[in-house]
DNA sequence: CGAAAGATCTAACGAATGGTAGACAAACAC
DNA sequence: GTGTTTGTCTACCATTCGTTAGATCTTTCG
């Protein structure tokens, strides 16, 4: 892909995140690149088209981290925490990740349902099959529902970094790393205490 | 407000949701409600001052069913469970005020802080510092942090409501009542196990 | 050099959008 | 009855949008 290419696609991926594919025009993205819309529209056919790319590049990123992913989560010895991290990491080191796939999901539910529902649908089941093996042996809580758990971790995830901005002005705290990580850290600790058992760690004294 | 208006409204919250405020043309709302375009300019003098109205009405039912959440959940036994219904409910009997709240967020970020956090901020306040009390106590998980707490569950509320359709697909689940179901049950799940002490059940042979 | 291909531009078009002007009709006030 | 208010309509306007046509400039290649 021409260098050209790739930068209005980067332009296009940061503008549909923030502004959604509506409230984008092509000439705010070909004014981010420097140069006319007519030019941009000859790089990519049509604003469709360009929705695709962005679409597919953005797939593309999650299915070239997925190998790193699930062997970082079986070589290592905390699966589930490097699990957890990694996804949280591809969405919270680009919220434009997290904010696309949330506009998609909303704004285009039939073809998401497919396009992305494919995507995730090989490593949503494996974990929640995995969670059910683990149920099973009474590792993770009995009342665990594997398959609404991963949902529900990935809507965390998503939607933490999502409305990251948001919340940090509720409490007061100043949107940043440190709120960042805060939201992260109680994500995590979260998932992993609602899924495993704990020991009574009441009355520290 | 005038029945027509009321049908302008509920037209406007369901397209706007649906379809985002940029995805949404007066002549949409006005067809749903059988009316030309310029009668509707008439009720309400601008698109913009449509989506005022609606947001309006989005925090005034919310306002209006304060009381009843906070009254219910001093009264009755289990608190949490309670609340957590509540305020659950409120999103998951019209997920229009989920997308539309999801859609304010990303789409008018500036706004939204002030708008829409003054209205969360009162009670997430006083919900993460009676988590706080009650970590002190040693009631809670001390590794829990109050105000990220509060924000994951809201995240998983809204979250799970708004991408219920979709995360329905990715299982092969169809979407609908009971599929709903499995995701409440399980996000209470995970609020309750991740904040309180629970007594080891593990090998229950 | 000269032709071809690649890339960008200006100009414009048709469609759709938010909004306005003003006619028209029904209901109400006096 | 007459005037006024209320509500809906048709017609239109200005703007913006995605897209196309075609000229212009640059680079490549023989």
């Amino acid at each position: 892909m021409s260098e050209t290419k790739e930068r209005i696609l980067a332009a296009a991926t940061r503008r549909f995140a923030h502004s959604g594919f509506d409230g984008t025009s092509l000439s705010h993205i070909a004014d981010d690149v420097g140069m006319r819309k007519p030019s941009l529209l000859y790089h990519f056919s049509s604003k469709e088209s360009l929705r695709e790319a962005v679409l597919t590049q953005l797939l593309g990123q999650w299915q070239t981290r997925l190998p790193d992913i699930l062997a970082r989560a079986h070589s290592v010895d905390d699966r589930f925490g490097a699990l957890f991290d990694e996804v949280h990491d591809f969405f919270s080191t680009d919220p434009s990740r997290a904010l696309l796939v949330m506009r998609e999901v909303v704004d285009r539910p039939a073809e998401t349902r497919t396009r992305l529902g494919d995507a995730i649908r090989p490593w949503a089941c494996i974990i929640a099959s995995s969670i059910e093996a683990e149920r099973a042996e009474g590792r993770v809580h009995r009342s665990t529902d594997p398959e609404a758990y991963v949902v529900q971790s990935i809507v965390m995830m998503i939607g933490s970094v999502v409305a990251a901005d948001f919340s940090a002005a509720v409490f007061g705290a100043s949107a940043g790393p440190e709120w960042s990580e805060r939201q992260r850290t109680e994500a995590r600790r979260i998932a992993r205490f609602s899924l495993f058992h704990h020991p009574g760690e009441k009355h520290p004294s």
